[in-house]
DNA sequence: AATGAATGAGGGTTCATTCAT
DNA sequence: CATGAATGAACCCTCATTCAT
């Protein structure tokens, strides 16, 4: 009734509920790069997916139902990404350890758009629990992971290892995500081979002998 | 003698112009680790502090200032601690390295409150040149004194050591920056004590022999 | 942050709180009466007030309690007026009764634009219970006056009168909203006074002998 | 005998204009009263008609071309009890009087959806031409066909009576719309039983001896 | 004829900023 | 200095309307 008179539209796309989502998802994750969580509007996210203002509210009902659903989707490949790693058959523990914390640094995962995406969140995760609960419930499925191979290489080790798993997978999963920030915010310094290197020399160091340069 | 001790006023009504500048920048990092960046207002702020609407823009001229201000305050306090760290006189490189890599677990540098802070503006770092300079800045800084005390420590061991001094620092900055998000988003799961044994195992990795656990 | 950068405005005025919410109020009022309730929006009642947009929800909070505000009084004003004439001393009952119905036609009550607001009200009274409460609770009211008024009259009347003395007040109410009705829709047909002379042509039916012509 | 009865299709895929069109209405209608004139949506009243989004664009162009088609729906039906009324041969002008006051009591007229649908268009009837020449044209003939049923008893009455008929007529639908709002608003309170019954003592009044009781 | 995804103008609301007091 | 009422741009969201299917 009190609505606009509408004007007919340049082009219509049909594309399946599942593309269009995708499609904002990448959007949103590249705005968020491009911008920031807290500057990106629904409206910067429709034009850079190239749509129409309501589409978000469409499919995602609110602003900030896309937003949850873009960190499932960030947490969810980096969840694949990492499960792929650690199912590889035919490699021992420290193998497997080794490709867990390279995943961090995979071309399809360390991307600075990513990289951005996964601070952003986690500077808001303190004040908003349903962010938190996503970031914590992946880090400690990963962490869990890690720590499980962690002590099948210290059982191996017949005594040699004196640190408790649970700390090493710790540290892995720290030095990677602070790795990580290093790469963020001063990528001409650090690239992802350095960072791997870096992180590898964590592990030489907990577990001398098992992995060489 | 009896000459009345000149008491400080419980509150004055007109407090200096630092007095109530800082007032506010701890006002607002009790709001961000509260509610998060992106969601205090200069209303919430002010009302955190006990103020009335107008007075940050008359003490800062904008919000932006207010923020910025904020996070150089954080930054300061910071670099203040770590050159204390440094600079103390009559302990090894060694010493020196592991008390500047505690500054992080310090009880003054690592408050949950802080830590929210620190994380909230890595986050919008990417997008917003003025924190990612102030952050990238300090961290050089950091990095470049770690670095120095890595250099002697490899110069003492006479070849022993292979890893650029530069790599270990890059891994020390970014393990104990990982061990904040820990105990910022799973505080219940790792405590300060435990993060800086964490951190030490990655200095006794690199460099064993020099700390003891 | 991501606002607008301010500019500066033509004038300020200062209003007590009470003053600036009786303005917007007699604003709303125009305004439902110009427009309609289901087309007014705050821009428009903002205007009419000679406002800024943000003034209403700084004093209501939101649209939704402005309305109910100017509902309240509407419907206090009218109540006010009814008692006034309730409350007379020296009247015979049917003189009150006369002077209740009259109060209905009373030019400060029965205008134009308060009989829009009204019927507004009324006319969203079945779908939103807060309305409806306010509505039945004054209308409930003077029923109970005019009831009580009827019922004296009846006794004096010794058993001349037998319609129940809440029939007639529920029919005095009725006839004085119906001709209210008439007087929004077709005012170019019926005047105050031909309406009150119709009101009390009823009350003449139902007393005959209490009210000359 | 045993020959099936044609039993009318449950849901034919492709009703005709007129069925579709009345479907639409009768959905508005329900919509309406339970909603709220100004709360419906057309997304609200396609699904209540159990029909798809853009349906009423296409039987109707727009929302506003509907909610007017449901006010003549509602209109015309209301015309067309009260002309089966007035057309009644064989009764006195009293009778038919009666009988069309009566009309407004009726089951299929007085429900209270419809009332519900009334009181939404007079309450937007101030503002919008549209409805309200549709709401005083219906009410013109209404008062028209009662100003000469009235007329006609006052010359059978001889001069007993003194009143104009064009004022008897309109304190008719006066009353009788007031216990309109009466019904809607408080149903608990009042029935169309009694409504009548409160209807007729006005007509009883001003012509005594005509409406027993 | 019917569907429902898509559009985009306009709604209510928020909030950084201003300024009279 | 300090206050807090006032401003108005820009936010998120709704929804009448369009149109490819």
């Amino acid at each position: 009734m009190n609505q606009p008179v509408k004007q007919p539209q340049a082009k219509r796309r049909t594309a399946s509920k599942q593309e269009r989502q995708a499609q904002l998802i990448k959007a949103t994750i590249r705005s968020i790069a491009k911008h920031g969580l807290s500057v990106i509007t629904m409206a910067t996210v429709a034009r850079e997916a190239k749509l129409s203002q309501g589409i978000i509210n469409l499919h995602f009902q609110s602003k900030e139902r896309l937003l949850e659903e873009t960190l499932l989707y960030i947490v969810g490949e980096y969840r694949t990404a990492w499960h792929k790693a650690r199912d590889r058959t035919g490699w021992t523990a420290a193998g497997k350890l080794a490709a867990l914390a390279a995943v961090d640094f995979d071309k399809r995962i360390c991307q600075r758009n990513k990289l951005a995406v996964w601070f952003a969140f986690w500077g808001e995760s303190r004040s908003r629990s349903t962010y938190r609960k996503i970031c914590t419930q992946s880090s400690r499925e990963y962490k869990q992971d890690l720590t499980s191979l962690c002590e099948e290489i210290i059982q191996q080790g017949a005594g040699a290892y004196t640190v408790p798993a649970e700390h090493i997978a710790t540290g892995i999963l720290a030095i990677n995500g602070g790795l990580w920030l290093d790469l963020l915010l001063t990528p001409a310094e650090l690239n992802r081979e350095q960072a791997l290197e870096i992180s590898m020399s964590y592990l030489r160091g907990v577990f001398p002998g098992h992995f060489s340069a």
